[in-house]
DNA sequence: TTTATTTAATAGTATTACTATCATTTTAAA
DNA sequence: TTTAAAATGATAGTAATACTATTAAATAAA
């Protein structure tokens, strides 16, 4: 991780596990991940394919396939970039804060505004990104090919990510016996939850559509810290 | 619903919406519904293609598709009457217990043994169509059609799962301010936390793979009664 | 038994998901 | 600055996917 220049704002470092080609070296790639972005956002990843992006971008299917081997390689690519900013944002806002009931309300209401973009971090549309994410994230591991791809590290910045909250679950009560599936469920339910909110609104309690990610917000807080202060909870 | 007949156990109706022809009424049909379980649940929904079933069940691409649009709307059918299995057991399991708090503690306990198969709804393999749900039942709405999918009803089933259980919720605590959001994530989690036991470790806190069940009941109880014992969940 | 319905067999199309080859342009090293 | 290396573009091609259409054969209903 580096931090942001005088000139440009921070770069992402991602494992060169995920990619044959790293995009973010040359003109191209650099293209081919805005597009794509754009184009997912458009007509949905199992619609879209590297022929239409070509086409989009004024290249050729053979030289986008130059770096990465599939699309689903690179919707993997795309979800660790948002995971790994995301981290970076939770860092950043909450490297100085000593609290850590406190802490966690910081990463709730990032994990809920994830959907704007954060000056610090925006080189991509993080909007449109944040979209793709909630919609398409899942897809990354639910494959027969999970066991492989993970051990390959492919999903290590959502681990990682995970594993960041873990450790402010604990210092609020290291008695409580499910940090990980608790990490895990406020990190799943966050994206599900507004998906809800948006397509299948008798699935959660939204508010008008402005107040979404307030009403949110205070579920995930309410689930967070009902769970971590139950007296049952302790083992 | 129908109730179980003497003979054989009882049969799930399902939304003609979800079909182009109703698979459960010919020899044919349940064929395909019965094989495609195999076949998704050995090689995963992305690989599975109706060319492949017809071959493994020596009949043909052609006739298959007078069945189903396509593998989506399988797909949809196939999760679609797990849900309906689902509702059923609870149903049945539930309706004679005066005690809300001990009727959603039955319903997790069904939630979290569904890959177990239930001898009064058994004409399928239900174990390999619970490692199917856990796998791709998301699938079903993640995509671009959502919208249109949801207004031909296609989400029928696991809406009105949920609201079922959302009655025992707001019996429970009919303050609660978030009833539809806990439950469908208590559904989601249900099925995630147990795909990451299985796939991605580091995501739950599963204990020895036998006793995965038990661990997972035990986290979505102390979930569901802390966020609806907590004083700060009623507004 | 005739008629209608369902299935099988076969064929065919457009699109997807790639791989291969080679010429050309761009970039980087000597 | 030349020269070599690397990246891209252009073109072509293949196997598989996701269907649709047609016709014949089998089966069931009237």
């Amino acid at each position: 991780m580096i931090f942001p220049s005088s000139t440009t704002s921070l770069r992402i470092e991602l494992s060169d596990k995920l990619f044959l080609r790293d995009p973010q070296a040359t003109d191209l790639g650099r293209r081919l991940v805005g597009e794509s972005i754009g184009l997912i956002d458009q007509i949905g990843f199992e619609h879209f394919t590297f022929k239409k992006l070509a086409q989009r971008m004024e290249s050729t299917e053979a030289s986008l396939y130059r770096y990465f081997e599939n699309k689903h390689r690179l919707l993997v690519y795309l979800v660790s970039w948002h995971w790994a900013a995301l981290r970076y944002q939770i860092r950043f806002h909450t490297h100085n804060v000593a609290d850590a009931p406190e802490r966690l309300r910081l990463v709730l209401r990032i994990l809920t505004q994830a959907h704007h973009d954060d000056p610090t971090t925006t080189q991509l549309d993080e909007a449109a990104l944040y979209r793709i994410v909630v919609s398409e994230a899942s897809k990354a591991y639910l494959t027969k090919e999970v066991d492989s791809d993970n051990q390959a590290g492919l999903f290590r910045e959502y681990k990682q990510l995970a594993a960041d909250i873990v450790l402010i679950v604990q210092e609020i009560n290291p008695q409580y016996a499910y940090p990980h599936a608790l990490v895990s469920t406020l990190l799943e339910a966050a994206r599900k939850q507004l998906f809800f909110a948006q397509h299948l609104p008798s699935l959660t309690d939204a508010p008008a559509a402005t107040a979404i990610e307030q009403a949110l917000y205070a579920f995930l807080e309410n689930l967070a810290f009902a769970a971590l202060m139950a007296g049952s909870a302790a083992r």
